[in-house]
DNA sequence: TTTGGTACTGCAACATAGTTGCATTAGATT
DNA sequence: AATCTAATGCAACTATGTTGCAGTACCAAA
């Protein structure tokens, strides 16, 4: 399973990611590339991509996917587990390298988090 | 604005939500009320109860819509700022009492946090 | 370097969540 | 009861994401 052939459509993805250190949403990506490929295309790379621990993925606060690149992961181990940053101003969405405590809950067995923070980026804030 | 008038629509859903402590997906209330109310209206209703400060509203970790009551809001006020929890066997969404610390992120302007607490609840625990 | 198996792609059609405009209906107020 | 207008129903629409299938292009083996 996985990526196993290198088409043109997976290298133009793989090269979008490289160029772009923020996370990027699928909308986006068809958008993009509109003229290389079929939006089925971009999902159904995508979804090889995160299989193989290439990037990761998530919904912003409207519900959309977005995917951004892994750093340490592989198709066995997935360990990109932070929180995200969504701008209200631009839009734009940046992982973010801190670690956010999830306490216990009683009756509850958690597993995993997800966490969006909400408010307003470096270049938004300059007035 | 706001709910202003106390229609069959109105009564129904506010009736659905004081006997549900859970959340409650606009899927699942659009089905639940389907013979009672159109889906445009379910939603617009909804909406009005949320600036109302009678419920509020988050999407779930498949992108999705869901409503919870509000506990101590009003349409000046809206203070339910908390993490959720939902269950990946049932699909159950509950709104958790516990505070998580957000630390502050340099050049990050953060306003608020959208935490989704995914694992098993109590009742799918029970094997 | 050709050949052949199959992973991958494009396309069209579909599924589902959510939105909008507008004519009609039914709460509230007098 | 009359009136004003918030609220509703309906139909048509937008947007994101999915599926089946026929055809294409990677890649490895010959
Ligand atoms: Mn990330
Ligand atoms: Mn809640
Ligand atoms: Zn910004
Ligand atoms: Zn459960």
């Amino acid at each position: 399973m996985g990526i196993i052939r290198k088409t043109k459509s997976v290298e133009l993805l793989l090269d979008i990611f490289s160029q772009n250190s923020n996370a990027l949403s699928v909308v986006n990506l068809v958008k993009k590339t509109k003229n290389q490929m079929n939006k089925t295309t971009v999902y159904r790379i995508l979804e090889r991509m995160e299989s193989e621990g290439v990037v990761h993925s998530f919904n912003d606060i409207n519900g959309n996917k977005w995917y951004a690149k892994c750093h340490s992961c592989s198709s066995d181990n997935h360990l990109d587990s932070h929180p995200h940053f969504q701008c209200k101003d631009c839009g734009a969405i940046e992982c973010l390298s801190v670690e956010i405590a999830i306490p216990k809950v009683p009756n509850f067995q958690i597993d995993s988090a997800e966490i969006m923070l909400v408010g307003t980026c470096r270049n938004c804030s300059i007035v």
